[in-house]
DNA sequence: TTAGCTGCAAAGAGTTTGCTGGGAG
DNA sequence: CTCCCAGCAAACTCTTTGCAGCTAA
């Protein structure tokens, strides 16, 4: 079924994708309408196997759940690069919230913006 | 001029606010069109007097651009209330990222989700 | 058979835009 | 006289949904 071809695409990718994204990559190997990939995605995302994440840019991003995967994002105002960092531990900060606020922290995003230093190297 | 009244709003308000709540609040005060909030909100931003940010549910929310403000949330995923904090000092996190990948940041956004404690409380 | 997948077209939400008239300096 | 502001309706983008047919266990 298309679901696995969707899902390979999203496991097969280092980076997080959109649903267009994802779409286009599908169709290079079968036929398959945007509502299914938005479909099935939505289904990923429940079974807890896909991690959507909307940006700045209010498109969703899906990438493979995973414990391990950062999703935090440096993306650059300039040329819409994303790349994704590993520097931040924010379970500590989390931790301390759920201490402090009695707030049940489950998940988390974190966007930086800027300019990426091949932009920066461009604009000289 | 009905900017005045937009950027009140946003000056009087201590939360963020979606295009549309700001759009009801200048509703009890004068006629407006939402397309004139829409338009001068992001005029606001470009003047960098109001920032604007994108959170999961894909609405912008805007508020008084300052340099102290913590744009930092905790949303409530079950009754969606949105707490801000300014527990996670990120600056120190951004100027390290810098360093390492000379990645200019220039802004950023982080948003936790998870139940709030009155939410808890009526679970039980 | 029963339940879950699909495609298609239409709807939906938030936001933007073109056009036009109006008001301020 | 200009130029920016405002209203209105239409357009746009991403995403969801209803319906009907199909597929697989």
């Amino acid at each position: 079924m298309k679901k696995d071809f969707i899902f390979d695409v999203i496991k097969n990718s280092p980076n997080s994708l959109t649903a267009e994204e994802i779409y286009n990559d599908v169709s290079q190997n079968i036929d398959v309408n945007l509502s299914t990939v938005y479909r099935t995605l939505n289904n990923l995302v429940d079974k807890n196997l896909v991690t959507k994440v909307v940006r700045q840019d209010k498109i969703a991003y899906y990438e493979l759940a995973n414990e391990e995967n950062p999703k935090h994002y440096l993306i650059c105002d300039k040329c819409s690069g994303a790349f994704s960092t590993e520097m931040c531990n924010l379970d500590k900060i989390a931790r301390k919230i759920k201490r402090e606020t009695g707030f049940n922290i489950t998940s988390h995003t974190l966007e930086f913006h800027g300019i990426c230093p091949e932009c920066i190297k461009n604009a000289k």
